[in-house]
RNA sequence: GCGCCCAUAGCUCAACCGGAUAGAGCAACGGCCUUCUAAGCCGUAGGUUGCAGGUUCAAGUCCUGCUGGGCGUGCCA
């Protein structure tokens, strides 16, 4: 519908051009807009006053013009100029009902686009370390990265899902202490117990399976215990291996699957890390100052130059930054989108400074990021801090396991990630109206209820009979659920476009509301069997679209409630 | 001190490269179940979009300066 009125728009400016009415030079971008007053008609454009000053003429002149010059078109109903010199469109009621053909006929691909024309895209997100279970602040970034992720596949795009961890660093070396310590059957009150050693319970049952000679298969490792509490290298590789599977497991209940683990020492052994040195210091952005190597960030615009290689001779973490970076454009990744916590976002500028300075041609401003704010978890107005497993944080398990797996992932994707989101535990677990998760999966639930009775009662709905009566759909709120179903292509194409799954979970809200409206004023199983036919149809593409728009969270559909 | 992010109804939030009268839910108040799931619907009330300027035909949205909050500012990741 958009496109059709931007192709009968474009076709009016050019017969304006020709008119010399409008400059030939001028070309604006043509937008429509839905509009949000449905006595503005359901869709309107701005061109007029976009035109008026280059063409040095009024807006309510040029719009006149611009609606003279448009073509005969069956899908629009009326046009009117309103305003400063907006055209607004009506649709025909007839074209507007055959939005619930077109959703039946998509199925599961309505909303879907190639936009990304099969773009290789990687999105790396979560990349924790494997220094314990999940906390809340990976679960935000889980749910927000997996849905840009089925956002990006939705409109087209190769996308490939990124986990990136250390298992050699200094975090690594202090979990194998704590874990032997463990081993020993020290406590963290004893006088051994290793300084910021992991204190959590979890490293408890870490050292438990570790002597018990048990073997842990992880997504990306398999490793058996060999129970040596004075092996640390042995340690090391069970502890790994161990809190890998744990995330796994957190991942998993979460819905969320990764096709690349990629290690820091795989740089190292590679030769990445070294080879990046070695191209940022031939290059001259290094000196040395202090006996340690800096790296000249601010030539690229950081506020202070950085520390690329400690006095005592070890690498930053942010040189293998910039060296896995680095392989991820070798690998074409022509974009890349990295999902993290905001605490995080020093290295924006960091990363991107050093990739410039190694002048592979690597553009500016890339990768992408999309950084999320803390998260606040509650529960009965308080807030919570601790689990008892991990000691210190409130795990994404706790969360799965106290409010389930649709909730938490629709209240960790549903806010913009820029903002700080307060996590509502008593909300999430409430099955009532004030819950939206809810409120969205019991209108999909309804629309299948009244299938279930159509069923029942021998009045199975009639595929053809429906489509050749859709123009009975004529009550204000049919009218209102079609609009709203057929938006929302666009919302998909926004919410991937901008990388903000938060628009698409709005959206839905809106649908089941205009849904439950509907509802409760048109009653679907009515004698007449073409007007009920239309009806039933007008159910199963709400319900294919709510379908496809969960979907696009990971969150799931159920039948009934 | 400097940098990044945020500030919208009592509360939690939305608002599509700037567009028309800023929208939902909760909480409050008043209605609707012998009728397809009341986990629902209808109605009422609630706002100087933190403050002050600026740009624009048009600003919650862009720019500048304030105020308040979060994060960062390690030879930690």
């Amino acid at each position: 519908m958009k496109e059709t009125i931007t192709a009968l728009l474009g076709d009016a400016l050019n017969t304006l051009k020709q008119q010399g009415e409008v400059p030939d030079d001028i070309d604006p971008t043509i937008k429509v807009e839905a509009t949000r007053d449905k006595a503005h008609g359901d869709y309107a454009t701005n061109l007029a006053m976009m035109l008026a000053k280059p063409a040095g003429k009024n807006p309510r002149d040029l719009a006149n013009a611009l609606v003279a010059a448009l073509p005969e078109s069956a899908a629009i109903r009326q046009t009117e100029i309103a305003g400063p010199g907006f055209i607004n469109f009506f649709a025909a009621t007839d074209a507007m009902a055959q939005i619930v053909a077109r959703i039946l006929d998509a199925g599961d691909s309505f909303g879907r686009n190639l936009t990304g024309a099969g773009e290789k895209v990687q999105v790396e997100f979560v990349s924790a370390n494997p220094t314990g279970p999940l906390h809340v602040g990976h679960g935000r970034g889980a749910a927000i990265g997996d849905s840009i992720c089925r956002l990006l596949e939705a409109t087209g795009h190769d996308v490939t899902r990124e986990f990136y961890y250390n298992d050699a660093g200094a975090q690594i070396t202090n979990l194998a202490r704590s874990v032997q310590a463990r081993a020993k059957g020290l406590d963290p009150e004893d006088d051994d117990w290793p300084e910021d050693g992991y204190r959590g319970d979890y490293i408890i049952d870490v050292a438990k399976s570790y002597l018990a000679g048990e073997t842990v298969h992880a997504d990306d490792r398999h490793v058996t215990g060999k129970t040596d509490p004075d092996d640390i290298d042995a340690i090391r590789d069970f502890a790994v291996a161990y809190l890998r599977r744990e995330q796994d497991l957190d991942l998993k209940a979460f819905g969320v699957e990764f096709d690349v683990y990629f290690l820091e020492s795989s740089l190292y052994e590679d030769g990445n890390v070294e080879a990046t040195a070695k191209r940022l210091i031939d290059g001259g952005h290094t000196y040395e100052a202090d006996g340690a190597l800096w790296l000249r960030t601010t030539d690229f615009g950081d506020d202070k130059d950085r520390v690329m290689r400690k006095s005592d001779g070890e690498y930053t973490y942010f040189l293998p930054d910039v060296a896995y970076h680095l392989d991820k454009w070798q690998r074409g990744f022509k974009q890349v989108i990295n999902e993290q916590g905001a605490d995080h976002h020093s290295t924006v500028t960091r990363v991107r400074a050093g990739l410039q300075a190694l002048e592979t041609g690597i553009p500016d401003g890339w990768p992408d990021y999309v950084l999320h704010q803390m998260v606040l978890v509650t529960r009965s107005g308080v807030e919570v801090k601790l689990s008892k497993r991990a000691g210190s944080y409130v795990t994404l398990r706790d969360l799965i396991d106290e409010v389930g797996r649709d909730a938490t992932r629709y209240f960790l994707a549903a806010r913009r990630a820029d903002s700080q989101l307060t996590f509502d535990i008593d909300l999430a677990r409430s099955q009532s109206n004030d819950n939206p998760v809810y409120y969205i999966q019991y209108a999909h639930a309804r629309v299948c209820s009244v299938l279930r009775k159509a069923e029942n009662e021998g009045q199975r709905f009639d595929h053809d009979l429906a489509m050749d009566h859709l123009s009975q759909l004529t009550t204000d709120q049919e009218k209102a659920l079609m609009n709203r179903l057929s938006r929302y292509p666009e919302v998909v194409a926004h919410a991937a476009r901008s990388h903000e799954p938060q628009h698409v979970a709005q959206y839905l809200q809106e649908l089941a509301s205009d849904f439950h409206t509907c509802y409760n004023a048109v009653k679907v199983m009515v004698e007449d069997p073409s007007l009920r036919n239309a009806r039933l149809a007008l159910g199963l593409a709400t319900r294919q679209v709510i379908r496809n728009g969960l979907d696009l969270l990971g969150v799931s559909a159920p039948e009934e409630m």
